[in-house]
DNA sequence: CCCATATACAACCATTTAGTTGTATGTTAG
DNA sequence: CTAACATACAACTAAATGGTTGTATATGGG
């Protein structure tokens, strides 16, 4: 799973979070209002331990936060989450047809996998 | 993995796939040029093998596509992927700010989870 | 104070992932 | 034809995921 800088992690780390339908679906009710684990936890079918570390995982990709208020821990979409998630998607065309492709061709060196860039360094 | 109609089930592939450096990086570079999955296979430090299993995972989920010239495969970004990703982002928004929130109220059932839509299919 | 609620977190399990190596099959250059 | 190359695919391993149950710790209401 290769070490990566922290440019790329943020990037696995939203996409990963995306990529699951019960998380996708705690984003949306979580852009409406403010709602508690517990809260969550009852509209589905699986164990509040569970849907605890679906939040976790949203959180620690940035797309949600929590605040305490008295016994309930309030979870709440991060109002810049989807727009960043998008950036990267945008990055990830820009990348390509401006810099990286330009450069290498100013540089002389044809832009393509010779053995530039093995994963790692890429855009960090 | 929950079994999930193809809707979510295609929104699953497609942020699984992006959710790797290594996988963002094919399909950046496949955006400029038909790549051979051997030449792309040089461009990092693993196996071809382990290259080749990535650009299938980019292929299911509709990221790149498989053209064959003489021995090589040639592998592409679909024209219209990472715009095809950005629409589920904004899907993602729009349930929210839009239908779900505005068609429960009209309902009268207040939209919180209290046990509606729980990501529909979620039983395993 | 006592209890029910809301959360935190550890331990465990089954499945998937990401990688490896090894082998088989096509294809093209000589 | 044959050798070298490009791919396909199976089998295996280590680690990460997604889920479970169980236990501990706060907090708020009566």
């Amino acid at each position: 799973m290769v070490v990566y800088g922290s440019a790329d992690e943020a990037a696995d780390h939203l996409f990963h979070a995306l990529a699951d339908a019960t998380r996708r679906d705690i984003v949306r009710r979580c852009m409406r209002d403010e709602l508690s684990v517990s809260r969550l936890a009852q509209a589905y079918p699986m164990s509040f331990a569970a849907v605890q570390k679906h939040v976790a995982v949203l959180e620690r990709a940035g797309l949600v936060t929590k605040r305490r208020h008295g016994r309930e821990q309030l979870v709440r979409t991060a109002p810049e989450a989807v727009r960043r998630a998008r950036r990267v998607l945008d990055e990830l065309e820009a990348t390509w047809r401006g810099r990286v492709d330009r450069m290498a061709r100013l540089l002389g060196q044809d832009p393509e996998p010779g053995e530039d860039s093995p994963t790692k360094g890429q855009e960090k």
